[in-house]
DNA sequence: TTGTGTTTTACGACCTC
DNA sequence: GAGGTCGTAAAACACAA
């Protein structure tokens, strides 16, 4: 069983994060839960297998959300150095930062890309709406 | 409840530098 | 090779019926 964190990290955490804490470790007589979720392998898809099915998404908690959103407003890269602090930070594997990070990256993408469609869209109105009151003139 | 739509977390494939 | 985007699976969540 490999866990993201060992024993020193999980006292740090335990400390600065408690809220964390008791999200990570599984209270007794709960099952733990597994550090990353399946993908179904396509060898287990076809033969309809679903033994392989030891990972459970979890959510992020407000805290780690909030600080991952401030740490995004500062920056939208995420350089090795500052995934590894961050990480370090909240309790996380560097690979959730940097899951995070993409996931935020394509979300903002879509905003923009969203605002952009919204502005020419306008614009386009406004274009059609002149054209009518010009030629309703003529 | 439960069926259904949306959001969030995670991954694989592929691309760029 | 590390880290990016894109497309998508599946868990988590919201909420009407």
């Amino acid at each position: 069983m490999n866990h993201t964190l060992d024993d020193q990290n999980m006292a740090f955490i335990s400390q600065l994060y408690p809220d964390v804490y008791t999200q990570i470790v599984p209270q007794q007589g709960e099952v733990k839960p597994p550090k990353r979720r399946r993908k179904k392998s396509k060898a287990a898809v076809a033969s309809g297998d679903g033994s392989n099915c030891l990972f459970r998404k979890r959510k992020l908690t407000d805290e780690q959300v909030n600080m991952l959103e401030m740490s995004f407003g500062d920056e939208h890269k995420l350089e090795s150095e500052r995934k590894d602090k961050l990480a370090a930070e909240l309790g996380l594997d560097p690979r959730q930062v940097a899951v995070w990070f993409q996931n935020r990256r394509a979300r903002w993408k879509n905003k923009r890309l969203e605002e952009e469609y919204n502005k020419l869209k306008n614009s386009h109105d406004n274009v059609v709406v002149d054209k009518c009151r010009l030629e309703s003139e003529v």
